[in-house]
DNA sequence: TTAAAGCTGATCGGATTAGTCGGGAATAAA
DNA sequence: TTTATTCCCGACTAATCCGATCAGCTTTAA
């Protein structure tokens, strides 16, 4: 995840924790979120023209969501800010043609972007705002030795 | 997924697929998988290097698989070639420090390099070398309209 | 001794990333 | 109608990364 992407989200998520009606102003949040003010300024000209937020100039101006943050998930914020998932070599997987025995590679390209999905595509900015992920990712976080980094591979060498 | 990824994947493969006791050289790697000679070695060297990859140098020389195809997997290789998996601006996601209301997002992001996980790691090239992915993971490509691509958001705007 | 093969480090053009800048246009208050 | 405020837009830049190439080296077996 780039630079860019963090920042946006975190973004979106300052206007999502507003209370009804509320706006922002660009350097609210570039100050409250420790961000260069010109740079947000320009990611949220990239989210207005994608239709996620919405803003007024001039005295009393700012910045709000421009629809609900339940209809808001994480993947519309990233295509926004960067283009298509999880594309391979700068195309969509599915637009890849491979010599045997790479066929196969299409399939596992095609399911590490349906996994990303199936986290980005669900988690909306109501559940960021509330705290918590939904119930049905609480599995991925709590099961796993998912908060441990891994560097190198997990299985001994010869 | 970068070039150098589909590629390192796509060159293991290759001697994944190989008769028990095979080798191959750099030149037939390449030529087979239509990559830059020159390109696939540089590779094939942080491959070994992670020791994923064998090698041996002079006549009749070559490369093939440091342990059995089971045993590797595709994250493996991807870590072998770029580093950790998924971090955000660089970092490992269980390392950010954030500002509320941002903090969820670390938990985001786990969740996120959590799904990539669930394949990339789970994922061997036996798996690979067989032609078909886990039987687990046929769920991710079956069901959902994983072979879409998606480039906007798909709720319409007010 | 020689040819085949991998090993290493340097280099390179182009793209991307993260961030900056100057000025312009809308808005509302004075 | 002037002015302060605030977002809008495009160009610019420095640094880094990506994909690729190359020269020259070492190892190995015939």
């Amino acid at each position: 995840m780039t630079a860019a992407v963090d920042y946006a989200v975190r973004a979106v998520l300052e206007l999502a924790v507003l209370p009804a009606g509320g706006r922002l102003k660009g350097d609210a949040i570039a100050e409250h979120q420790q961000i260069s003010f010109r740079f947000v300024e320009r990611l949220l000209a990239d989210l207005r023209r994608a239709g996620i937020v919405a803003s007024q100039r001039g005295h009393d101006g700012g910045y709000w969501l421009a629809r609900p943050a339940s209809e808001i998930s994480v993947a519309d914020v990233i295509r926004a800010i960067e283009g298509p998932l999880a594309d391979v070599r700068g195309t969509p997987p599915e637009d890849l043609e491979f010599v045997e025995p790479a066929a196969i590679t299409r399939d596992l390209w095609v399911a590490t972007r349906a996994a990303l999905r199936s986290v980005l595509e669900v988690v909306t900015f109501a559940d960021l705002a509330s705290g918590h992920l939904p119930e049905t990712l609480r599995s991925l976080l709590d099961n796993d030795d998912a908060w441990h980094r891994r560097t190198q591979e997990p299985s001994a060498p010869v």
